[in-house]
DNA sequence: GTGCAATACTTGAGCAATCAAGCATATGGA
DNA sequence: TCCATATGCTTGATTGCTCAAGTATTGCAC
C-alpha cells in the first residue's frame, strides 16, 4: 500500500483534492461519532446550527441553508424534520412571500450548539494535534481562499 | 450570512475542520457530478480504483480497501457489487486464507481510471484555480502531516 | 486434536442524501 | 388583467452508507 507512488500519476491539484477527500473522510467519521453519542447530532446538523446561529435574526430560508451546507433543497427538508421534532429549530413564515419557510434556531438548539462546540473544539484539537499552530492557520487560510466566491 | 463572525466562537482547529468540511462538500459535489456523467463512476469509486491500481499485484483485501477509503467492511461489500457488475474490478481468492476475498482491478477498470484521471486533473485545476502553486503544495503537505499515522 | 477467540466477510434494517416530478406562490410582460 | 415563467419547497423512488448480527474460516491455548 504505497501512498506516495499511488499519487504520482495525478496532478498536484488532484493530489491535494484527494488528500482533502481522505482527511475529510477520517475527520468526519470521528466527529460524527463523537457529537452523535454525546449530543445526539451529527456534523451536518452542527453545521446547520452554526449557520443559523450566526444568521441575522438567527433564521434562514431553507434554500439559503441548503446552499450554505452544500445540500439540495430536498436534503434540507428531510434533514430538518427530526431537528424540528426534537426542538432544535422551528419553522417560521415570511409574511412577504408565502413560498418561503424560514428556519430559526431555538433556545434549546442554541444550548445544544454551545455544548457541542466544546466537544468539537476538544476533538478537533486532538485530530489536528500533529499540526503546529502556524500550519493550522495556513490550512484555514488556504481553504478560505480556495472556496472564496 | 456572516461567515467570519460565525466562526469566531470556535477554536482555530475547529475553524480549520469546518472549513475543510465545507470545502469537501463543494468539491465532492462538483467532482462526483463530473466523473459520474462522463465516466459513470463517483469520487468514491475513483478512490477505490486509485488504491487498487497502486497496490502490489493491483489487488487488496476488502478490509484493507475499506480502511484505505475510510468506509466500513459492509460499505465496501455494497460498493463493489455494481463495480463488479460493470467489470471495473473482479473477485479473487487467497489460497492461504479462505476467509479473505481479494479485489483486483481489471484492464477495463484501469482504462476507466486513466480516462477519469484526465477529467479529474482538469476539474481539480479549475476548483483550485484561486490557489497559487505554492499554496497547493502547502495544502497537500499540511493534510499529509495531519493524517499521518 | 479440541474448543474458543479473533478475523474476514455478508446480510437485514434503517438513515441520509440525491434526482425528478409536482404543487403553490410570486413576478413581469402582453 | 391574465398568463407564462421563475422560485421555494415537498414528495416518491433510488442509492450509498452505517450498525448489528450472522456465517465461515483461522489460529492459538491447552
Amino acid at each position: 500500500m504505497n501512498q506516495n507512488t499511488s499519487l504520482q500519476a495525478l496532478s498536484r491539484q488532484s493530489q491535494a483534492i484527494t488528500a482533502l477527500w481522505t482527511s475529510h473522510a477520517a475527520f468526519n467519521r470521528a466527529l460524527d461519532a463523537g457529537l452523535g453519542t454525546i449530543h445526539g447530532i451529527g456534523l451536518t446538523e452542527y453545521m446547520v446550527l452554526l449557520h443559523l446561529i450566526n444568521a441575522p435574526d438567527k433564521s434562514l430560508r431553507r434554500i439559503d441553508l441548503a446552499e450554505a451546507v452544500c445540500r439540495t433543497a430536498s436534503g434540507v427538508t428531510r434533514m430538518l424534520l427530526p431537528m424540528e421534532k426534537i426542538g432544535l429549530v422551528k419553522r417560521d413564515t415570511n409574511p412577504r412571500d408565502a413560498r418561503v419557510s424560514l428556519v430559526k434556531i431555538t433556545r434549546s438548539g442554541e444550548k445544544i450548539f454551545k455544548d457541542a462546540t466544546v466537544t468539537l473544539d476538544q476533538k478537533c484539537e486532538h485530530l489536528l494535534r500533529r499540526l503546529e499552530d502556524k500550519q493550522v492557520a495556513q490550512l484555514l487560510k488556504i481553504l478560505s481562499i480556495a472556496t472564496d466566491r
